[in-house]
DNA sequence: TTATTATTACAACTGAGTTGCAAATGTAGA
DNA sequence: TCTACATTTGCAACTCAGTTGTAATAATAA
């Protein structure tokens, strides 16, 4: 693991996701910062990101893995039940701030959970 | 589109989903019965069944592609709020016959959702 | 049985994400 | 500021689930 350094990357990637404050696809970043940096070295920041604690990540619909800067979470404890939105006409995918209650579900240890919804968002909904 | 064609990798396929009756992922039907189909078939088949309304799809964790024997959903209407539950021991999938109550979202229009919720099933619990 | 149309196998491809390794860079300590 | 060393980066090659084109085969209607 070792301690986090403030690189280039990772300065980019952090600005990335403060200006954009929605969630980010892992793909849509190495379109976007592709020719400044190596596609393995923003999948690695990402990783790491994550590990820290300082971004979480979901898939998003055809399995592309999306990125989000946590709030409120730690690194140890990430078990929020935390809903996405995702566009199903322009793609973007936001962080919802509600939570959710999950069904009873016996005989069972639930440790996370993910909640996509899809549809149409606030712009597209015109 | 077309009818559905009773064929030999069809009726395989369905009755997988009988004997089993758990979700069952494209990858783990290829593992197999790809020395029986070959895996564009299996891929297709599963796909026309889904066009049907007989099966159900959904991602699982690593973005593999779920599928399950639909119960009351038709072609058009598939819009259930129908949460699958993965054991992040075994990599079981089932899914769960229990009703979520979406979140409430202003301005948008909610089309589709999925609810993974991961943990420990049954048998790994003890 | 035949004509028609859907289905299948095969091989080659796509594309998101991964891996190994050598070169480059950031940081703590002198 | 300089040095040493661990971390990070770029590159190229790879993995692997899923897709596509096409010719051959099999299911159905007539």
């Amino acid at each position: 693991m070792g301690v986090i350094r403030k690189t280039k990357a990772v300065e980019v990637l952090l600005a990335a996701f403060d200006t954009k404050a929605v969630a980010l696809s892992a793909k849509a970043l190495i379109d976007q910062l592709g020719t400044t940096f190596n596609k393995t070295t923003i999948y690695r920041v990402l990783d790491k990101l994550e590990d820290d604690g300082v971004l979480h990540s979901f898939l998003g619909k055809e399995g592309l893995k999306w990125y989000a800067k946590c709030h409120g979470c730690t690194s140890t404890a990430h078990h929020d039940v935390h809903p996405h939105f995702q566009c199903l006409n322009c793609g973007k995918v936001e962080c919802l701030a509600v939570s959710v209650t999950l069904p009873k579900i016996p005989n069972r240890k639930i440790e996370v959970s993910q909640l996509l919804i899809q549809g149409k968002c606030e712009e597209c909904f015109i």
